[in-house]
DNA sequence: AGCCTTTGACCAGCG
DNA sequence: TCGCTGGTCAAAGGC
């Protein structure tokens, strides 16, 4: 753990420079398409997916336009790491390392606004304004009240649907396209709100690359109860706990998000996967320096138990899912009802996999574990508590809406961990303080999808969508904001070239959509369209690459 | 009252 | 067999 904390280094900074060497060196790429084929989960029982941060990349992309911020994100801090986390990580798990340069996005340098607001306007009325429809779609987290990303009905008619205005943002490079929030409820901008208070105030840090990749990998070939996901947060607080949270998960995400906010930085949600926990243990266990929690699903006769180890912070270090739930997740209580539209979509695509709970995004995931084809999935659901950390999950119940997730993060996939439980599904991601930085830049990404060619228009300090949520949004959880894949056969590769381009690869009998996807595909940062990474779908384990498109993008997805 | 967390004790596996 | 370690139990207490 000392590897993944380091003091000096704060979240952001180790995820900037994470995802600025890795992620761009195409490492993404290499990760997918060179391991890919070669999960070590494949045909064991266990099976582990490490989603972390390179704490100790210190490369930054001086060409980046932006720059971050070089007193947060100065990646020089950690590189007095001997090895680079990617690595140990890789090694540890199996695959390679996924990087985002984060360096691309960066406040520091001036940026001039993308958006001229007129006197008299509010940076809250531009986002309020059908521009920021994208904004409009988003509720708060049903778990977390957090502020969410929709998921259009259909990414094809969410292409066409586009507001005007926004198309006029995004003209023909706009991949992604925003649709408007069909929910009854009206759209919750308090955290927009409190992102552009905070962008307003502090702009500089607004367009702090918050990049977070979070890759999961799911096996369903092994159901065994005795699988087993882990999930380490690695550069944010708790990225990815894809676990419903616990009450104390949930306490902890409270305080963590209200911090975030006393920070201004808002959107954090972290570990929640719907359903229910109960803790029946704490001990410290040797080699760890944090307490290692036991939880219990508490359905009855449930065998899913997880092992969460936090930091003093709180932090989520690593999250352990052990078995399969034998239930459907349990109805969303207080949660906001997701998109109506963003259910019927579902539903009308017939994904079997994916939940019908229109409340909660990750009851579809859950539907899916349920199914077989997702089990464990959720469990590779990132989520992400992150005091002080991006907004967004997180990657990160690890899973913060746009803003949980996306705190800074960069990320690794693996598959296996240099120990013999290959079989064990394991996210690790650390989560540091920081999120509201991240959630910072978060709050800024999002219509920056829509603004790619439009560079006045892809100011930081503006709120805007990720192209990310947009493109994403068919099974992730609320919490996620993200890019999700279909079912995915084994085997299959997802080409990820560019935003452009970042779409799953067709199959046959498998639309492009993200019916029934089995795995998450988020992404975080901008991402160089230099870059070719690709997901691979090993031997039925959907592997989930989260982006969380932050800043400017080059391109919506390709579908 | 019910559910949850806390926490020390207990149990099982392993070398 | 013993000690270590990880995992679990269960009483106590809180909300």
């Amino acid at each position: 753990m000392k590897d993944w904390m380091l003091p000096s280094s704060s979240p952001r900074t180790l995820m900037s420079s994470f995802l600025s060497k890795e992620f761009s060196s195409g490492q993404f790429s290499s990760v997918f398409s060179d391991n890919g084929s070669n999960r070590p989960q494949d045909g064991i029982e266990k099976s582990k997916t490490f989603v972390g941060s390179s704490i100790e990349e210190t490369v930054q992309d001086t060409k980046a336009p932006l720059q971050l911020e070089s007193s947060i994100f100065s990646a020089d801090k950690r590189s007095t790491s001997p090895r680079c986390l990617a690595e140990r990580m890789a090694a540890r798990a199996g695959f390679g390392v996924l990087k985002i340069d984060t360096s691309r996005v960066s406040s520091s340098v001036p940026i001039r606004s993308p958006v001229t607001i007129p006197p008299g306007v509010s940076p809250r009325e531009l986002l309020e304004s059908p521009v920021f429809l994208p904004n409009a779609i988003v509720q708060p987290s049903p778990t977390t009240g957090k502020l969410p990303f929709l998921m259009p009905n259909n990414f094809k008619s969410m292409m066409s649907s586009v507001p005007e205005k926004a198309e006029e943002h995004s003209h023909d490079d706009l991949a992604f396209s925003f649709q408007p929030m069909l929910s009854s409820k009206p759209p919750s901008f308090s955290t927009a709100d409190k992102i552009l208070s905070n962008v307003q105030q502090n702009q500089s840090l607004t367009n702090h690359g918050q990049q977070e990749l979070s890759l999961q990998a799911n096996t369903t070939a092994t159901k065994d109860e005795t699988e087993e996901n882990l999930v380490k947060p690695s550069t944010c607080d708790s990225m990815l706990d894809n676990d419903h949270p616990s009450p104390a998960d949930e306490q902890e995400e409270s305080e963590e998000n209200h911090n975030i906010e006393d920070s201004s930085v808002a959107l954090i949600t972290p570990t929640k996967d719907g359903y229910n926990w109960r803790k029946y243990g704490q001990k410290l266990v040797k080699n760890s320096e944090y307490p290692r929690s036991y939880y219990r699903c508490t359905h009855p006769n449930c065998p899913v138990k997880k092992k969460v180890e936090r930091s003093q912070e709180g932090h989520i270090t690593e999250i352990v899912y052990k078995g399969s739930h034998n239930h459907p997740s349990p109805p969303p209580n207080h949660q906001p009802s997701a998109p109506l539209s963003y259910v019927n979509e579902l539903q009308a695509n017939g994904s079997e996999n994916c939940g019908s709970n229109p409340g909660h995004n990750t009851e579809i995931l859950r539907e899916m574990a349920s199914n077989d084809k997702f089990q464990d999935v959720h469990s590779g659901v990132l989520e992400r508590k992150l005091p002080g950390s991006l907004t967004t999950t997180e990657i990160a119940d690890t899973c913060v809406m746009e803003s949980q997730e996306a705190v800074g993060v960069s990320s690794t996939l693996s598959s296996n961990e240099k120990d013999d439980r290959a079989t064990h599904h394991t996210i690790h991601s650390t989560y540091h303080g920081d999120e509201d930085e991240t959630e910072s830049k978060r709050s800024v990404a999002p219509q920056a999808s829509n603004l790619k060619h439009r560079p006045e228009l892809a100011q930081p300090s503006i709120p805007q969508m990720s192209a990310a949520a947009a493109y994403s949004s068919r099974c992730l959880p609320p919490q996620l904001t993200t890019t999700s894949f279909g079912m995915l056969p084994p085997g299959t590769a997802i080409p990820v070239p560019s935003l452009r381009t970042f779409t799953p690869t067709p199959l046959p009998g498998h639309p492009p959509t993200m019916q029934g996807c089995t795995g998450l595909a988020v992404s975080r940062g901008e991402v160089n369209p230099e870059e070719q990474p690709r997901l691979q779908v090993a031997n039925g384990t959907a592997i989930a690459a989260y982006h969380q498109f932050i800043g400017r993008l080059p391109q919506g997805p390709q579908m």
